[in-house]
DNA sequence: TTATAATGTTAACCATAGTTAACAAAAAGG
DNA sequence: CCTTTTTGTTAACTATGGTTAACATTATAA
């Protein structure tokens, strides 16, 4: 089990990686609002952790395992999202701010029940959906309805 | 603002004093799970923030600030943890942990937004109710509907 | 009332996660 | 190609929150 920190980072670095097609020290600082040492730390933890693949000065690359971790990240964060900002009518930004702090705290159970309910109650049917993390939107339930999640 | 860290030993000090009266190091500690001498030190900074009463090897209570503040604490924590229980239906073990640690996270807003949302849900009307501490359930709510929160 | 047990405190230590300052390496432009 | 700028790394330091070991105090019970 990584640290809730570490967790935020590789999932920085995953959406780089998506975004930019590049992971930089940089740009994981800035997006982190953090320096480029603590960045710098992070990777070595991370590379310890064989979540990334990396040479001191050398391409950063998330690795398989890496890249599942920061899926199921990704997921929990968008399903508490939803719930926030659907389901409580929080205004994006808070529910954006809150969904970060609290998905690394939720177990796999506890996010299972939230996504099932929140599909249920904005009426949509698939309980075993995965969110798209580049359009923002869960492709197996827009399929259905074209809606929400 | 206060650590985490602190909400939860304030939080536990309040429960004990009220269940025993007073409040102990030893007790602090076996409810937390962690040694005397991280209680020691919580209790030195809780003394900081002016949150308890307290001079070396004396009684511990809590001030004024400390009691509303214990108290806004654990009704993040109930609202929390009956949403858990009884709207996702997590079962009891579960609800209760995660509720811990989720409800620090949570902004005041998102919590009351939580809290209206779990009325509505399960059917209760009053929107700004006060939790019981030890009777676990809620005052105002209860004397409507003699039902769940 | 005094010895023993329980309780509370202090000191020294560890890990995590961040910082700044200084330096090294790589990339970009003239 | 060489200088400058950007990027990345390292070292030394800070704060929080925890630990163990040793000690001090208070309470209990013979």
């Amino acid at each position: 089990m990584i640290s809730k920190a570490l967790e935020q980072y590789l999932k920085t670095m995953y959406i780089l990686q998506k975004q930019n097609g590049n992971i930089r020290v940089t740009d994981v600082a800035n997006k982190m609002e953090c320096t480029k040492p603590s960045v710098n730390k992070a990777l070595n933890n991370l590379k310890e952790e064989k979540l990334v693949n990396y040479e001191t000065y050398g391409t950063i690359e998330l690795t398989e395992d890496g890249e599942n971790l920061a899926k199921k990240i990704l997921e929990a964060y968008d399903i508490v999202y939803i719930f926030l900002k659907d389901v409580l009518n929080l205004d994006d930004e808070t529910a954006k701010s809150e969904a970060e702090k609290i998905k690394s705290s939720l177990s796999d159970e506890t996010i299972n029940k939230l996504a099932r309910y929140v599909h249920e109650v904005l009426g949509l049917s698939n309980l075993n959906c995965n969110y798209d993390i580049n359009q923002e939107k869960c492709r197996s339930c827009i399929k259905r309805k074209g809606k929400v999640c």
